[in-house]
DNA sequence: GTTTTATTGCAACATTGTTGCGGTATTTGT
DNA sequence: ACAAATACCGCAACAATGTTGCAATAAAAC
């Protein structure tokens, strides 16, 4: 049992939710991850569970608010995990999703909280994406 | 004839695409609406034509910088009209798509620019989706 | 009008996501 | 440590979304 399991089920239990092998595995997947997984790359490595064993884990995991999505220009989903900011009452995410032209890995980037002003609007949440060549893949 | 329809053949002329009853149709509608419209809606209104030529027909009017998806964190794609930057070449989009809470439409929004700098990143484009209450909805 | 060429419609398939329910694993309480 | 209560998983079946190949058709060019 490694500390970062020990984590990992102590984020499950403070969510309220049962340590289950499928739930600490997708977890343990985008905790380790250094970039956003996506849904078929978590699929993947997850063989051995049921489909809808994954959509519902990924969903659990958004509404009690220890992953999130980002989604990107494209048919397939990423997931990531969430900061401190985020409950079950809702997802409070400050922060960019860079999406690498090259490399295809989609990242999340704590940035200044980007202000937009419309006049006659309320405006709620930002979400930017942003495409370019990352850091990794720079010259 | 109305003049509407001698523009959108004129826009289908210079992409080089045949002026044909589902282009025609197709960019009627996103033409006209005020907001984007999603695909499902596209859809129920274009019954009579098969599915997959809807797909088709979407995704030939993208490739030609005529219209443009608005990713929005939905599993529902939405679709507006370009602006004149837009060419086969790329899609130039310096607006915000803001998601209406209220009423669920989608809109395009000019706005400034907005620059975004991130160290040993190189930044092609940057797409914003802000969320809240639309004017229309705003008391 | 006829030929040429692009586009459509259809059928079949692939992928993605959802729902209901019985069996199973995790917790809770003793 | 064990039993009871409960939440969760796996399966089957379905629904929605998107893709591909090809023959029939419509638009454009001549
Ligand atoms: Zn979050
Ligand atoms: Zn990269
Ligand atoms: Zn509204
Ligand atoms: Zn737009």
């Amino acid at each position: 049992m490694t500390s970062s399991k020990i984590d990992l089920n102590k984020i499950l239990r403070s969510a309220k939710l049962k340590a289950t092998k499928p739930r600490l595995d997708v977890l343990s997947i985008i905790n380790k991850a250094e970039a956003a997984v996506s849904h078929s790359e978590i699929q993947a490595k997850l063989e051995s569970f049921d489909r809808v064993t994954l959509y519902r884990t990924l969903n659990t995991l958004i509404e009690k608010g220890i992953i999130h999505k980002a989604h990107v220009e494209s048919t397939e989903v990423f997931y990531a995990m969430c900061t401190t900011s985020c409950t079950e009452e809702g997802h409070k995410h400050e922060h960019i999703h860079f999406v690498c032209d090259k490399c295809e890995e989609v990242t999340c980037i704590d940035s200044e909280p980007i202000s937009i002003k419309l006049p006659n609007h309320i405006i709620s949440e930002v979400r930017v994406q942003a495409t370019g060549i990352c850091d990794k893949c720079f010259v």
